[in-house]
DNA sequence: CACTTGACCTGTCCGC
DNA sequence: TGCGGACAGGTCAAGT
């Protein structure tokens, strides 16, 4: 899915998008996965109330509805929220947008406003999903009481990673930060972008790494984070923001879907391995850890 | 508990 | 051109 900065694009989008307007319809398409409320409990508290704001835990948006509920959306893997404001700029002009006109056949989940205005979930793969919840439940969904600390507020601190690390020891250190439950928001690009940026091989075991190697990875995650948000995210396939657009971080990636390219640190070719389940990005020459020995270039 | 693997889906790409 | 398999930004349930 979106990771934490494209997640947060989204929020922000929405948030200067949607306040203030009031859905009135909700059309749902092919998966009742999707939207699985009752249609009683759509029309009781979704329709006729204001959208009061936009907010995002780990890669959860929550949209706050006066009613007291909240519209609660993880978009997975290839989950799209786009808003429309007038369907004939859906296609590519005036705002660059680069989905087609809505809906198509990805999409889910059409919401429509009562200024005749539209927010449309889309989702290739049908894997995320939107659910109403009464707003103060939310932070007792299983996730939002599992899920850890939020990477980039000011109180999370190098200690805070190390001692959350703590529970996966014998992990390899990518599988522990995939883990939602040590921190929130990593996914498969900014893991690998991160351990590349701390010089730690992904397949290192948590338990095997030092302090300062626990303190410079805390910085890469932060560092990596900030910079895609302010470049609007990785549009490495599916993703566009709530405008339809795509993100620039692709290229700054320095690992991500750069196998067979040089590494912007050492020269040597970044390898493309399996780790964690997942397709990883690693320069064999300069990730290792600063506390080992350098391998040398061949 | 900690840890790994498969399942959930559709679409695309790559090798035969 | 067609077909099978691997793979794709994330979580969860079930297995060891």
């Amino acid at each position: 899915m979106p990771e934490l900065p494209e997640v947060e694009t989204v929020r922000r989008g929405l948030q200067s998008l949607i306040v203030g307007k009031i859905p009135t319809k909700a059309m749902v398409f092919d998966s009742p996965k999707s939207f699985p409320n009752a249609l009683t409990d759509v029309e009781q508290f979704l329709y006729g109330a204001t959208v009061k704001s936009v907010r995002r835990r780990a890669k959860v948006l929550l949209i706050d509805l006066s009613s007291d509920y909240s519209l609660v959306i993880h978009l997975k893997m290839t989950g799209q929220l786009v808003f429309v404001g007038d369907q004939r700029f859906a296609a590519g002009h005036p705002n660059d947008s680069m989905v087609g006109v809505l809906p198509d056949r990805s999409t889910r989940v059409e919401l429509t406003f009562t200024d005749g205005t539209h927010l449309y979930f889309n989702d290739q793969r049908k894997f995320g999903w939107v659910k109403l919840f009464p707003t103060i439940e939310v932070p007792n969904i299983d996730f939002m009481k599992k899920v850890g600390p939020e990477p980039l507020l000011d109180d999370f601190t190098p200690e805070i990673l190390y001692e959350r690390l703590q529970r996966r020891k014998k992990s390899i250190i990518k599988a522990a930060i995939l883990d939602q439950t040590v921190l929130a928001g990593v996914g498969n690009i900014y893991a690998d972008e991160s351990l590349w940026g701390a010089r730690i091989h992904p397949e290192t075991r948590v338990g095997d790494l030092s302090r300062d190697e626990i303190t410079k990875l805390h910085h890469e995650i932060r560092a990596v984070m900030n910079l895609s948000i302010e470049k609007g995210g990785s549009t490495n396939k599916n993703y566009v923001n709530a405008e339809g657009k795509k993100g620039s971080y692709m290229e700054f990636a320095n690992v991500f879907r750069r196998e067979g390219q040089a590494c912007n640190r050492c020269g040597a070719v970044i390898t493309k391995i399996r780790a964690a389940g997942r397709g990883t990005h690693v320069c064999l020459y300069c990730q290792t850890s600063p506390m080992r020995e350098q391998p040398v270039l061949p």
